[in-house]
DNA sequence: ATATATGCAAAGCTTTTGCTGAAGA
DNA sequence: TCTTCAGCAAAAGCTTTGCATATAT
């Protein structure tokens, strides 16, 4: 998610006033690895944010990295994003917008609400009661798309 | 996903056909798993899948369910589904279809691509090249709606 | 001063892998 | 018979937890 430097700092001051507001302590590693949240536009797993934080924070912890995504989540910071794979992933972009995932690489990008039309939602889903939404387009990003000639190796059967 | 026995049999025929043609050995546990996927409306983890067949496949191991899942996803009759938490879920429904995911409990259920309206997906998104997409509709299943005056368990299907 | 957080290491889960006996074609 | 596969157990990978020390307020 692009973000101005102003937008920055004005959400590091949501955090900020929230973390007091919350009698939580407002530690460095908390302030650095927000940021560097912030700063992502790939939905960062816990273990590339530690690498993302590790010139701020030489000694971090990957522990610490989780605790604090916790944190943020909990306090509407931060949303794990739902993915297929093994690892978790992260985006602080809280304002509604899509997913464009590639099916090639897997990588998710975001995508402004308003560059897709809008769908309106029935009141109800199948007994469901829907309050909001987001749209997971698949295709092909630009980087996969411009390396195209060199095709994906094809799996071969588990020979066990 | 609904489905007929006539449909079901249809798309385990398909898979039969498919093994064959691969050159792959169809076995009864493949058969039961396939079977157990297709029959479930939930996108199960592979814990949750072998439970369900352990009646008709008491000896089966974790292992074979993942390996067989490997196998249906590589040969197309099976997606993992995009998912928050720690665990994998499988969709044995590959038609275009959308996820209604329920805020509360973590349920992901299926709601034909019809059941919302279509999409003009542009030529082109910030580069990316679309190809397709489903909506994930985030609310409220009707068991979920139905229980919210017992504010009992917070989350009951992903174990986190 | 006191409550809270970090970092480490260990534990806990989920998923993958190597191997051997069993089974499908 | 000749591959391929299931089951087991071990390994690998990701995430959480307990605890002692360090830090924020």
């Amino acid at each position: 998610m692009k973000r101005t430097p102003k937008e920055l700092d004005a959400r590091i001051g949501e955090m900020v006033e929230r973390c007091r507001s919350e009698g939580m302590n407002l530690t460095p590693q908390r302030l650095v690895i927000f940021r560097a949240l912030l700063e992502s536009e790939d939905h960062p797993s816990p273990e590339l944010l530690r690498d993302r934080v590790r010139d701020q924070l030489p000694a971090v912890s990957l522990a610490t990295i989780y605790k604090t995504l916790d944190v943020l989540v909990t306090l509407g910071f931060a949303a794990e994003v739902p993915v297929t794979g093994n690892t978790k992933r992260y985006d602080g972009n809280m304002g509604a917008h899509h997913h464009l995932v590639c099916t090639r690489c897997g990588s998710v990008a975001d995508a402004d609400h308003a560059s897709l039309p809008e769908i309106p939602l029935p009141r109800s889903l199948h007994g469901f009661a829907p309050h909001g939404y987001s749209v997971h387009v698949h295709g092909l990003c630009s980087t996969c798309r411009s390396t195209l000639t060199t095709p994906k190796e094809k799996k071969s059967w588990p020979k066990n």
